[in-house]
DNA sequence: GACACATTACGAACGCATTCGTAAAAAAGC
DNA sequence: GCTTTTTTACGAATGCGTTCGTAATGTGTC
């Protein structure tokens, strides 16, 4: 459920831990130019979406993620596979291993995770 | 770059083949209860971005997708790796793996594209 | 306390996706 | 050929995401 603007924001977050609209805004500014005050007001839209919590009671206030990004990725890998996979997963995760060469210790894990699917089955 | 609705069509074209509106909207009326206008109008948009090519020639006009489904899907993917997963497939193979059971069949395709891509680095 | 500066809130504008009503054009039925 | 139905086009409304200007509030400084 959460925007392109959202996730870049929570991407943030998770990144530095809790932080300020300023803190977040001199990571987003530069890279894609947007205003402080846009930063701001997609951080109460979010605060309201209940996609962030924060804590009005220090200033500047202070805002953080309130889903973990495992919990998060996984919402946006569900939307996928339901809106263009037919909810099947082996279709997405080769495209995914095509699209973009991984590092070895990744497929090592994949394929670790892929042991363990096959021994519960 | 398809939006949702779009890519709900797409997935009727590529399931059907080439076919009318009418045809398009039996699919997606009852599914979604929306009007034959507006399946119209979406697959209008949608040629003049691109998406769709039509021979007007023919009544009722037959569209079919400019593009192949695993080249949008891949498209897709790309598009959720950079904007959720820092560009890096492992993190989002290990989320679509985890997030719904794989059939025996696929597991073992995606093992065989694993070798694959280990053998050739 | 008065002033400057930072922080927060509010409202509005803009573009895009989605929706449909209505009308024009074409085809089918008689 | 005329009427009815289908097909296609057009225009407009609605809602949401994103953006920022401006105003209000709070904080720090002298």
């Amino acid at each position: 459920m959460p925007t392109e603007a959202e996730v870049a924001i929570l991407e943030v977050l998770w990144d530095q831990g809790r932080s300020t609209v300023r803190q977040v805004h001199e990571v987003l500014g530069p890279r894609t130019g947007v205003g402080l005050t846009t930063v701001l007001k997609l951080m109460q839209i979010m605060v309201t979406k209940g996609l962030l919590e924060r804590d009005t009671e220090v200033r500047p206030q202070v805002f953080w993620p309130a889903q973990a990004q495992r919990q998060t990725q996984k919402r946006l890998v569900r939307d996928l596979l339901d809106k263009a996979f037919s909810g099947s997963p082996g279709e997405l995760v080769l495209q995914a291993l095509s699209v973009r060469r991984s590092t070895p210790e990744e497929l090592a894990e994949i394929r670790r995770l892929l042991d363990d699917l096959e021994a519960r089955s």
